[in-house]
RNA sequence: CGGGAGGUAGUUCAGCCCGGUAGAAUACGUGGUUUGGGACCACGGGGUCGCAGGUUCGAAUCCUGUCCUCCCGACCA
């Protein structure tokens, strides 16, 4: 019972500490905001990754890696982007230690002092569009179609398992092209993998749309994001497509030379999802028990837990069990048998539920006999006796509905919690009673904006792309308005 | 970075106010009985009390500094 989770109702974010810990996810480091990601949940990013990976490579994509370091000058190459991001850089200034009088304590070597300063990336466009400038000549080498899988550091003051870490493990994609529409068709195909990456593997449905000046990239003309809502009823970004324009490319001064033989900037776009998504799978689905982890990401999507009295039952369970582990595998499950005898039934049961493993099959000298094994689903906790005979087909019919009824329990919820306020009381009551999404008219400006997130700690989530078009009137100021947009509060 | 709480065995925590040989539960090891929802009995191993100074005959305990974590706030593609 040394495993016990704080309730979601009594304390969310201790909920989430909790989960996160005691599944196995990640663990606090000796280094302020960085966490170790664990073997747990490591094998869960590099599932998302995998995933991610070959969306990006059926659609053009290749994979490099550009240094961890950036030169300081790179960085205010760009006003809006330096303006963005240094506040929170950590700067390499020394490349050497040297042991102290005392002869016990090593101490940076002040003759090992940095000519310039290096910057540890918060992200990569400076040092990307100083290499492109060498790489682009001609618009025939163009489009250029780059992601990179990398850390990058950004000294955040609070920081959150997951959420936001000073630390953390991204994909960053960096593209160059000729035109303006090919870019911006660009940032929305991507847009369009994130969404459908967290909707058909992560079972999260999330809102496609663009941000507000206020909330854009520092350096972007235009950010598209997809938000998510989590039980809490905040919101939270889950991934962002940035149009840059040629903002970098006049940074960098990266030309090409167009087929009329003209010299032109180059048009860019850069697009990123983080482990935070790990964060969000966590806030979506888990709940007091533990993990939920939709099949189609979970390390583990079938376990065997056998129960026998005496060496003689667990002999013929094992046969048993070791033959429906291989059948499982042979099929592509992910499935393990745990035999293990440190620990009781009940307790792996408890184990297995804590770590989210999507189903569960117990084994016992009764199931034998009949020819069945229980199988019991984590997100329902139902329970069904199957035939042996039929374990595999059933297993992969149950992952499938699994997987569905993730995604549409928190459509469900995240549907119901979009709700439309005309009025400013109305607004303030729905955000503090109810949470979520509220929809509501916005007069455009970034004051107005601002005024709301003052007063209400609720932000623009987004624009919602494909809107409806609707006359109304600013929830603060009684301007006039042609669209709704999302507000809530957010991680 | 401001306010609050905390750091003692792998884990959760007591001990600190009032200085005097470091405790519990759980986990762990061995043996046995068990095994259909977090088993039980017996024996056993394990902590320079976050770190560094200081006060003192003596510091987990008092003082100073520092690092890390949590909560609230400010900040935050």
């Amino acid at each position: 019972m040394s495993k016990e989770i704080t309730p979601r109702s009594q304390d969310y974010s201790q909920w989430y500490n909790d989960l996160v810990l005691k599944s196995g996810l990640a663990d606090y480091s000796a280094v302020r905001g960085c966490m170790v990601i664990k073997p747990y949940g490591y094998a869960l990013w590099e599932n998302m990754r995998d995933a991610l990976d070959k969306m990006f490579k059926d659609t053009g994509h290749v994979n490099a890696y550009f240094p961890l370091f950036i030169p300081k000058s790179f960085l205010s190459r760009e006003a809006a982007h330096v303006e963005g991001f240094a506040k929170e850089c950590a700067v390499v200034t020394h490349y050497r230690l040297k042991t102290d009088e005392s002869g016990k304590e090593v101490v940076v070597d002040p003759d090992a002092r940095l000519e310039e300063e290096l910057i540890v990336r918060p992200t990569s466009e400076t040092i990307i569009w100083n290499t492109y400038k060498d790489w682009i000549q001609s618009h025939r080498d163009l489009p250029l179609l780059i992601n990179q899988w990398a850390n990058v550091v950004r000294w955040e003051m609070r920081t959150r398992l997951f959420l936001r870490t000073a630390e953390f493990l991204w994909q960053e994609g960096h593209t160059a092209h000729a035109t303006r529409e090919e870019a911006l068709k660009e940032a929305e195909l991507i847009l369009d993998i994130y969404a459908r990456f967290a909707e058909e593997f992560m079972a999260l449905p999330v809102i496609k749309g663009i941000k507000t000046p206020n909330e854009r990239f520092a350096g972007a003309e235009e950010t598209y994001c997809i938000e998510a809502l989590m039980q809490d009823g905040k919101a939270l970004q889950a991934g962002t497509s940035h149009f840059l324009g040629q903002n970098f490319a006049k940074a960098f001064d990266v030309k090409f030379l167009n087929r009329e033989n003209k010299l032109e900037y180059v048009w860019a776009t850069s697009w990123g999802v983080s482990t935070r998504l790990i964060g969000a799978l966590v806030m979506a689905h888990a709940d007091d028990d533990g993990l939920i982890l939709p099949p189609r990401l979970a390390p583990l999507q079938v376990v065997i837990v056998p129960i026998y009295k005496g060496e003689e039952q667990k002999n013929m369970i094992d046969e048993k069990a070791v033959s429906i582990l291989n059948s499982l595998k042979q099929a592509g499950i992910r499935a393990r048998y745990d035999d293990s005898d440190t620990a009781r039934p009940g307790w792996k049961f408890a184990e297995y539920e804590m770590k989210g493993v999507p189903i569960r099959l117990a084994l016992g000298a009764r199931d034998l006999q009949n020819q069945l094994i229980e199988l019991s689903r984590r997100d329902t906790r139902e329970k069904f006796q199957i035939p042996i005979d039929n374990i595999v087909s059933a297993v992969n019919d149950f992952l499938a509905q699994i997987q569905h009824s993730l995604f549409e329990r928190a459509k469900t919820f995240r549907d119901g919690h979009i709700t439309p306020a005309d009025t400013w009381d109305d607004f303030e009551r729905i955000l503090n009673e109810k949470g979520g999404f509220v929809s509501a008219h916005w007069d455009g400006t970034a004051e107005t904006e601002e005024a709301i997130k003052e007063k209400t700690k609720a932000t623009i989530r987004c624009i919602p792309l494909n809107p409806v078009a609707e006359k109304g009137n600013c929830i603060l100021t009684g301007k006039p308005s042609n669209q709704r947009v999302l507000f809530a509060r957010a991680y």
